[in-house]
DNA sequence: GGTCATGTTGCTCATCTGCGCATTCGAGCA
DNA sequence: TGCTCGAATGCGCAGATGAGCAACATGACC
């Protein structure tokens, strides 16, 4: 019996969803009442056989946004949906392009934004429109002179929002990480530096992404740290890198002599900020994101929808 | 303009489809009149954004069905879905269980049934119910009587097939295809083989399938043809084969002397046939589904989607 | 500036659809 | 056989929706 009537709501809903028959006249055919064709879609739709999915680079997962704002204590989530997605590539850009989109509808708007650097914060800005704020001013809040191409991508992130928003960037003039901790005191007790972290200190708004805790890290691949150095923070309980410093999964600092050698702002000025927006896609950022979310490092998270799901606990 | 208009109806779907919400709330949120967020969603579901997906072993595609009946002389094709579909098995088994649900559901219920053999046909005797219909005899129409352990399923199929509709079955007891001519004409002369061959001539339906050609097919596999010879068969042109025979992708013989040496009913039988069910599926048989469509080998077809879309020539 | 063509907007109305309630059906049981 | 109770069914109704239409804006061209 019950096995009929799911066979029933499947040719119901053939006709209902592929031919768009009304109820009535699916009636007709299958000699039912339009009562019964009703509630046999309402079956169907209820035992998550009707699968309705919004393919386009913009669409959202509004329901795994409440859900994460219900159960965290985000006080928003942008979730991409990954509907038709093939590539990694694809999925990052669809995750910048919501960030830059957050940004753009932000208010108050920020009169300074802190920013990291990498690959994520950089395809941001170019996916920012020209002119999507008025006099927003970025500063940089952690190490952005890179060992090597990497240098020029993070400065032009910073200026190009700066730019777009036709506000000034402040660029941090320090590495990321030094090697012996003095110097690290030195160059953070130089007027120009000291000001640059006081001002990114005092930002209005953060966004940031995340590193992976892996060889294939922007601190490995800028050449701040080594494969066996980032091997040795996981086997500590490692699961990536936020604004530079290596966090566990429960968002504790890792490796404090690593720490205290890194050059920006302190995690917890992003724990107090009033909006600090993380955005971190991808397969391998799933234990990041999780953690950065968990330990209350962001108030935003723009991300995809696997990644969400993860940090919900839904996908092993 | 268009471009805030896409994002729009991007915004309202989601709130359409994923929470929900009548089309005069989504209003309010979005600042618009009911009448442009109506608008904005038959845009978004016109634009082909809105994707629909029937999930269900037993879900098809009526509209492809539709279709497939409008382009080629078929008077009735099953095509049913793949989605959700992970394993080439599972919509074997799926194609099977429709092929099933059409010939149990058939009128005028056929007096005699001629079948062919292989896997797919005997997935389908699986899937018939007892008592799918009463007094239905079954008789082979090609070679059945394998060089393997085959044999067994080939007779078991038919066996099962009859069983269920409390009817009789009639094997032909030949193998496929002989290697000398006169072998075969005399295995035809004989009255046993003769008296099947005319009853299967004489079948109020058929249901068959088809093999492709190369090293996997059924023929090979049973040891009447060698790779060698399938490959030389391609050579000429050979698609796949039908109730053993095989053909081009015009629906013709590719090799007279072969055919000559196969017994089965001709391939004639089954274009007059008024009731002649073709149950194919998988990737590598588009072609020979193509062919047998074409050239009007059957007059149903039972399939999955991508065949029915590659028969339609909508993907390369 | 005037005119026309085109596309957009707001609206009415007929239809479709989900919800709540009364009725019926049918299995289980005395 | 007759009874009881829960589930399935049929139905009225109000809210939701789509089609068609008139008014209006827009912009091209004379």
């Amino acid at each position: 019996m019950t096995d009929t009537d799911e066979l029933l709501s499947i040719r119901a809903a053939e006709l209902y969803y592929e031919e768009n028959k009304t109820q009535d006249e699916i009636g007709t055919v299958l000699r039912l009442t339009r009562w019964k064709v009703g509630r046999l879609l309402a079956q169907a739709k209820a035992s998550g056989f009707i699968r309705i999915e919004i393919v386009h680079p913009r669409a959202r997962r509004l329901s795994i946004e409440r859900r994460l704002r219900e159960t965290t204590q985000l006080t928003d989530a942008i979730v991409v949906s990954s509907a038709g997605v093939s590539t990694d590539e694809e999925l990052q850009s669809r995750t910048a392009q919501a960030a830059a989109d957050y940004l753009t509808g932000l208010r108050p708007v920020p009169r300074t934004l802190g920013i990291s650097w990498g690959r994520t914060l950089h395809e941001v800005s170019l996916h920012l429109a020209q002119g999507w704020a008025s006099g927003v001013n970025v500063v940089q809040i952690n190490g952005g002179v890179s060992l090597n191409r990497r240098a020029g991508t993070a400065a032009a992130t910073a200026v190009t929002i700066a730019h777009k928003a036709s506000g000034a960037a402040t660029l941090l003039p320090s590495p990321a990480i030094l090697e012996r901790l003095d110097t690290k005191t030195a160059i953070e007790a130089d007027r120009s530096v000291a000001a640059v972290l006081n001002l990114g200190a005092a930002a209005s708004a953060y966004l940031f992404s995340a590193g992976q805790a892996d060889q294939n890290s922007a601190l490995v691949d800028s050449g701040y740290l080594t494969a066996e150095q980032v091997a040795e923070l996981v086997r500590k309980g490692a699961v990536g890198d936020i604004v530079g410093r290596y966090i566990d999964s429960n968002g504790n600092i890792v490796d404090p002599e690593l720490n205290g050698r890194t050059v920006g702002i302190q995690l917890e000025a992003l724990r107090h900020a009033k909006t600090a927006i993380a955005v971190i896609t991808g397969g391998s950022k799933h234990s990041i994101a999780r953690a950065v979310v968990g330990s209350g490092l962001c108030t935003v998270l723009v991300t995809d929808e696997d990644t969400a799901l993860a940090i919900l606990g839904e996908n092993a």
